[in-house]
DNA sequence: ATTTATGCAAAACTTTTGCATGGGA
DNA sequence: TCCCATGCAAAAGTTTTGCATAAAT
């Protein structure tokens, strides 16, 4: 029947070797949707609506191996109690995190291609991505914003 | 007695309005002795050898204490089991992970001085710090390195 | 036909919590 | 002295595992 998906990331699958499943098409789709920044539970939970026969560990195993493949990489938001996802968009992804609200931005220049080029010639390795994270406090959590004195 | 530490980390607690405790100092010592990249597992281990009186709880309460105050970071290295911390000297953190043998490199110039400040300009933001993390083989682990052809 | 990946459910760990007590300021 | 922070141990979650079965190639 339709064979539509035509997302890169099945083809990164298929090529390194892993079989395209439905559990792991089902991950995929949650992680494109959400368009990053969702928890193993988010997207568990996800999951679970889309085809409930799918089991949990399935989706961990996924999200493990989309980590090793570079497509998501897990990072802190709020919790330490588990790690929140985010799309590794052309080996990248750039953000800003509120401290005090927690909300997010993410942003696409990060002028680091100096940088990237800087590391390899020096110390002889190959970079195939990177995570960029601002820590700060954004406009509306910012000391006069709509409670101010 | 002697009244030797000196370490800024000390001052940040203080103005923050919390206490300088037995348990806070032991953690702080680790993470400093070990300059950075730790689990929480293995400040628990060294933070048991340097007082075993200290429990663990007190050890998660300061690493959640510490990564609010910006002074620690958690990140995912190798599992998705348990973070693994490190240094935000001066609010920042750069280092370059090997995604085949996990071992890191920390460098210091990252260059996002004009970033920063486009960021604060644009979205009327304030930064205090930020993680950058590069993802890559390294000159060991690349093709041709010490097994190579 | 083969071999990888899955689902299930239990096991293994890590992190959090409640509460009485100890210890900073 | 007052109140924050601690230790303990149990509770709450999250992530991992073993194994027979399903399903992708």
């Amino acid at each position: 029947m339709s064979n539509a998906h035509h997302s890169p990331h099945v083809e990164v699958l298929k090529s390194a070797g892993y079989r395209v499943t439905r559990a792991r098409l089902a991950v995929l789709a949650v992680l494109e949707a959400e368009q990053g920044h969702i928890t193993s539970a988010g997207v568990i939970a996800q999951v679970e609506r889309i085809d409930p026969t799918i089991g949990r560990a399935s989706v961990f195993r996924a999200l493990d191996l989309f980590t090793q493949l570079g497509i998501i990489r897990p990072t802190y938001i709020d919790t330490s109690l588990t790690p929140t996802y985010v799309m590794m968009r052309g080996g990248h992804h750039h953000h800003v995190i509120c401290t005090a609200c927690k909300s997010f931005f993410e942003f696409e220049d990060c002028g680091l291609e100096a940088v990237t080029g800087n590391l390899e010639r020096t110390l002889g390795i190959k970079i195939s991505g990177h995570l960029l994270e601002f820590f700060g406090v954004c406009a509306d959590c910012l000391p006069g914003a709509s409670g101010g004195s």
